[in-house]
DNA sequence: ATTGACCTTAGAGTCAACTCTAAGCTTATA
DNA sequence: TATAAGCTTAGAGTTGACTCTAAGGTCAAT
């Protein structure tokens, strides 16, 4: 049975963070203290890990609930609504890719235009660029 | 010298919009009517427009704050400092696109994994992935 | 018995860039 | 003249994922 400080340890998680999961539903404990101290147990760490994986692959907290939904009983989930969830990710991953790479582009060509040099901006091609507004649109939403 | 929604219809900014960019410094009107009326003139126009493209190749307000400030006196600025602005934001912009590469990239590899068909989960390769933890880390922050 | 480290809670604050509301003027059209 | 459309302001709300604070209780070690 590990304290909140100790499984914040094991997982790379805060206990800040770890309590904030637990007031969305991701995780708990399942045994307290009489004083309230939070105590996990195996099945809790392995879940608070479940987590930890699937938000640095970048899922959202409501990707992961739905997921740990699968995962507390799985047999009455398919693969399919499991690929389902990472598919939808994927596709937001793509997006911002696309939109991403689309700024890098007009970025890079900005900083080919312009000399870069100590001297005055008045002749500055960037600047040009900026006020002509012929720079095609990179950015859909925030 | 037109009024907001004139403004915003010719910029495809919103008047909400418009209004927030002025509380920030970043467009203004040079006329007010009598009765307290925005009033935009070309050189306001111009202004707007331009903040309006930054905004659309992806610099932050405070980008845009930064290149206001060179715009509006470009001989006591460098072409230097509009390249590191442009510069710093194409750094961020790489910094992003590695990581969602990097997501690209596992979610791909977990959707190959998985036969996505109706059968339960309980065999699930994505939900196995999960659980084993042995994915790289994608993200680093928010 | 007294540190000091750790735990508890509710709730507020942070970031960016909007987005919207309410209450009340103004202006244009019919 | 009346109705609607449009303008003003200050200020609150939105989103997502934390991050932190205050005020206090608990626990192990000296
Ligand atoms: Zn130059
Ligand atoms: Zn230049
Ligand atoms: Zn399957
Ligand atoms: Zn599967």
């Amino acid at each position: 049975m590990l304290k909140i400080s100790e499984l914040a340890a094991k997982t790379g998680l805060t206990a800040h963070t770890i309590r904030f999961y637990e007031k969305h539903g991701l995780i708990s404990a399942s045994e307290r203290s009489e004083a309230g101290y939070r105590y996990y147990n195996e099945a809790d760490i392995r879940r608070a890990e479940f987590v930890k994986t699937a938000r640095n692959i970048g899922f959202s907290l409501e990707d992961i609930s739905q997921l740990l939904s699968i995962r507390v009983d799985k047999t009455s989930h398919s693969c399919q609504e499991v690929t389902d969830i990472t598919q939808h990710k994927l596709d937001e991953v793509n997006a911002k890719l696309e939109e991403l790479r689309s700024m890098q582009n007009t970025l890079q060509i900005l900083l080919k235009s312009c000399c870069g040099g100590p001297e005055n901006a008045t002749h500055c091609s960037i600047m040009e660029a900026l006020e002509a507004g012929d720079l095609k649109k990179t950015r859909s939403a925030a």
